[in-house]
RNA sequence: GCCGCGUUCGUCUAGUGGUUAGGACACAGCCCUCUCAAGGCUGGUGCACGGGUUCGACUCCCGUACGCGGUGCCA
């Protein structure tokens, strides 16, 4: 039946996936898995047709990344294809006979332009609603160029002409396409083709109300990918912007949310891209990971960040890794977090010197030192019981004891739990490290 | 300039004529605790402004302001 639903991501192969554009692309996903219909992918890429596959790529990755498969083009074949515009002159050529045939295109200056039939064009909207464009003035609305006297095409009319081809359904892309539409719904008419349903999705904006640009950091899906956030986290994020599940939840599996989804609860006001409120999220995804999930990333992260894990034992790094669990909120704050297990010279925090490598703690860290020393089974447990006697027979909490140890032995005052840490340190390490921090107070 | 869209805590949002305007992030404090997280509790900040309509407006209508977008061969 024609009454299929079909939609498109149609981005512009620029090099790199814009993370408004992978929203656009993920409503239009979660509308083709809601009404069983299809996503097609088609690269823009009319007036750039040389490194086009490569600059492709990092559209593919990113959507790849976020789990947006698209069920027709590039890779993925289909029978609307080429999905690139570069490859599909012979069918512009023949939209632009038709056009010709029947008087609506003129020539100016070498370009050619589509006469505007001049009337009023009502855009039903599935996000924005009905909207009353007056086009009858040509001081306002002059005539849109199609073809450049050099023969390449102007994205209006192609794009027009593809979704035409292609058999899209429904138009779903950001709004600053809405002013647009109007002379795209011309086009369609004179192309004796039915317009599309359109939906036009807010703006991601930055902090500062500004549109995110190339240039803002985090605007790029790479960012991301890069620091080591999750891919699930990200898209649950995007979701967010823009839509609700109207209930209090936040994090959402998304195949509750294909189950939700309605194009209609959309929200017609541009949101503000909140960084704070993605890294809390991917907080909360990556708490919930598998230890092998968490094991795998850590490491790739770890490795990202030149530390040279390989030298040390499988077991080693499975149990440091252990400990740092549930800690972090995005794997790039790992190698901070956990360097200490994998080298050899650890620097001191100079708040955490000034504060803990005080002469008050000093013989407190020799008793620790001392304690430390006779103990035959190096196990959280039995560090955990020598501390709390350490710290009863110097008259102190605990806390006392354990800030300057930890700063001693990590060089930081925050870090995995201090017994476990120790423990997978093992006893050898952690004399030693003892033992040299000495020479610093 | 012209055209279009938008406006609920700092941010994302719930809310469609009568609510103590709810939740989340962030922020502050407290609890828990070997630190940091996590978790729990508490707190502050919000319906842009002005007119209507109505017994009653965050909610409907009209203006204003502000923001964003489009527009003359970028996608």
């Amino acid at each position: 039946m024609s009454s299929e639903v079909r939609v498109r991501f149609a981005p512009s192969p620029t090099g790199y996936l814009h993370i408004g554009g992978a929203r656009t692309a993920l409503f239009n996903w979660l509308f083709a898995r809601h009404h069983n219909g299809k996503f097609v992918l088609r690269v823009e890429d009319t007036d750039k047709a040389r490194n086009t596959e490569e600059a492709a790529a990092a559209i593919y990755d990113g959507l790849r990344w976020l789990e947006l498969n698209w069920d027709e083009g590039p890779h993925a074949g289909g029978d609307f294809g080429p999905y690139f515009q570069s490859q599909r002159n012979e069918i512009y050529e023949r939209a632009l006979k038709k056009l010709r045939d029947a008087g609506h295109i003129f020539e100016d200056a070498g370009a050619l332009r589509f006469r505007s039939p001049r009337e009023r064009v009502i855009v039903d909207d599935i996000v924005c609603g009905k909207i009353d464009f007056d086009l009858s003035n040509e001081e306002t609305h002059p005539d849109m160029t199609i073809r450049r006297p050099d023969g390449s095409w102007i994205f209006h009319f192609v794009n027009v002409v593809d979704d035409i081809e292609m058999k899209i359904s429904h138009v779903i892309r950001g709004e600053d396409h809405l002013s647009n539409t109007p002379k795209h719904i011309e086009l369609y008419r004179a192309l004796d083709a039915t317009p599309p349903q359109f939906a036009h999705i807010p703006l991601i904006m930055n902090r500062d109300g500004s549109k995110m640009s190339k240039r803002d950091q985090g605007a790029s899906v790479a960012y991301y990918i890069e620091r080591g956030f999750l891919p699930q986290a990200v898209r649950n994020y995007l979701c967010l912007l823009g839509w609700s599940p109207k209930d209090d939840r936040e994090k959402i599996d998304i195949d509750e949310i294909v189950r939700l989804f309605e194009l209609s609860k959309v929200h017609r006001n541009p949101a503000t891209f909140d960084p704070d409120k993605l890294h809390w999220l991917n907080g909360e995804y990556a708490r919930e990971l598998s230890d092998s999930e968490f094991h795998e990333r850590a490491v790739a992260a770890l490795r990202a960040a030149g530390i040279k894990i390989d030298t040390y034992p499988n077991e080693y790094v499975r149990a440091a890794l252990e400990t740092c669990k549930g800690k972090i909120n995005v794997f790039d704050e790992l190698p901070a977090y956990a360097g200490f297990y994998f080298a050899d010279e650890i620097s001191y925090n100079p708040e955490g010197v000034a504060k803990n490598f005080t002469p008050e703690n000093k013989p407190r860290l020799q008793a620790v030192r001392d304690a430390f020393a006779k103990i035959d089974n190096f196990t959280a447990a039995e560090i955990e019981a020598t501390m709390k006697s350490v710290a009863k027979n110097l008259g102190v909490k605990v806390g006392a004891i354990v800030h300057p140890t930890r700063l001693a032995v990590t060089g930081s005052n925050a870090g995995p739990s201090l017994y476990h840490l120790l423990e997978v340190l093992g006893k050898e390490k952690v004399l030693a490290r003892i033992d040299r921090a000495f020479a610093t107070f």
